[in-house]
DNA sequence: GGAACTCCTTGACATGGATCAAGTAATCCG
DNA sequence: CGGATTACTTGATCCATGTCAAGGAGTTCC
């Protein structure tokens, strides 16, 4: 479990005796490919870590429309804010691959705070990481099209997978029409496009980039 | 000077000692009606906290579109986000009245919030209330239509002013659209469309809501 | 290894909202 | 107070993207 703890940058640096403390007082939980973790509304209990298998976090509209927030895989925590705040979670949470969740009780979380050093401050840079991701993320969906988030999505990915140029993607089309805030028929519709101009080159679940310079543009200034 | 940090949410619960040590290390900075505070992509220098005027936090498109990110008001702070992360500003700040601003230099509010209890924690909730506005901007960008986003930010105000059915708008009707994410034109059409089906009363700056119930139907579920 | 999914693609069509343009109302300021 | 500047409204038009529908590709699982 300490193991476990060691690989999450949140609990960077934090002494061999915290790792233990938190060891002890966290449970792991197990979660089937499709399997909800929590609820928008429900009242918010602790802090969850993705230990193995990728989450995603969302909104539904009324009409049942989704919108991704965040996708995280292992190393990645979430459900904080509730904690902070004390109201309930702002959006819901699904396991879109069988995930194993470590959970940390509210109080245990919060005694741990302020008996840590450190760990205060590596908070409020991971909720300022947070802020700054969404900033962009409304960016994204308020200033740029359809195409444009495409690219910047594609080249998020080619940076997070050591900047090749051959990329796997880590989630279905109709989940990344949900995270872009679009549809499934107009990602394949933008793909194409984007073949055509000879950008990329998709193959179900892999994309080569092409012309990468001709991506960046695309990402910035909009049309194809 | 300790006056003004009092009315200040992020510090209330300290001690007079440490609201005396803030002050003297704060400086009080004027900004004209159009001023800009600070610019995206700056490197992030401390905490800004609004004494008096409007300030607002947004971002400009390669083609010059805006998208307000936040209007602060007195009390409130930003710029935290680079202090916390080491990067540069992820928006842009500009005074949209003439404002004066509490400047608190970076690692003087730093090397203040480990020797200051209860600070860190005023300030992960102050992130976390951020993060839950950002998720509820995400879901009116994208789930939303226009009517829908209008009505929700009209009964936001509703419940800012006590509750009242009398609302004054706080801002003109095109840094509205730029928060809401459309143009003043639409802006425009949408008010009438609500004033045929009897929901508000718009005159200049004062809005009315006639009908309460019918404006919360349609901040939900959309369609006029 | 084939049936039964789910996921993806493609085409035809509908539409919300942007843009352009021109006029009208507010507000600012000497 | 009156002219100038800025903010708002209204109409005409256009387009990006959503929706509906149907067929094709990929995946899963006994």
């Amino acid at each position: 479990m300490i193991e476990k703890l060691k690989a999450i940058p949140l609990f960077s640096g934090l002494s061999h005796e915290h790792l233990a403390k938190i060891a002890s007082v966290s449970s792991i939980l197990g979660f089937d490919r499709g399997e909800m973790i929590f609820h928008e509304g429900d009242k918010g209990n602790g802090l969850y870590m993705v230990e193995r298998g990728t989450v995603k976090v969302f909104k539904l509209s009324f009409e049942g429309k989704e919108q991704i927030l965040h996708i995280y895989g292992p190393g990645h925590t979430f459900g904080e804010v509730p904690v902070f705040e004390g109201k309930n979670f702002p959006a819901s949470a699904m396991a879109i691959e069988k995930a194993g969740i470590l959970f940390l009780p509210r109080e245990k979380f919060v005694s741990l705070i302020t008996s840590t050093p450190g760990l205060g401050m590596n908070l409020l840079a991971d909720l300022s990481r947070r802020l700054r991701e969404f900033t962009v993320q409304i960016e994204n969906l308020s200033l740029k099209e359809v195409p444009a988030r495409l690219s910047a999505y594609i080249l998020t990915l080619s940076k997070e997978q050591k900047n090749t140029k051959k990329i796997t993607l880590p989630i279905s089309k109709a989940q990344l029409s949900n995270l872009i805030g679009t549809t499934p028929e107009t990602v394949s519709r933008v793909f194409k496009k984007m073949m055509d101009s000879s950008l990329i080159e998709v193959q179900t679940k892999t994309i080569i980039i092409k012309d990468m310079k001709g991506l960046q543009d695309l990402s910035e200034s909009g049309t194809i």
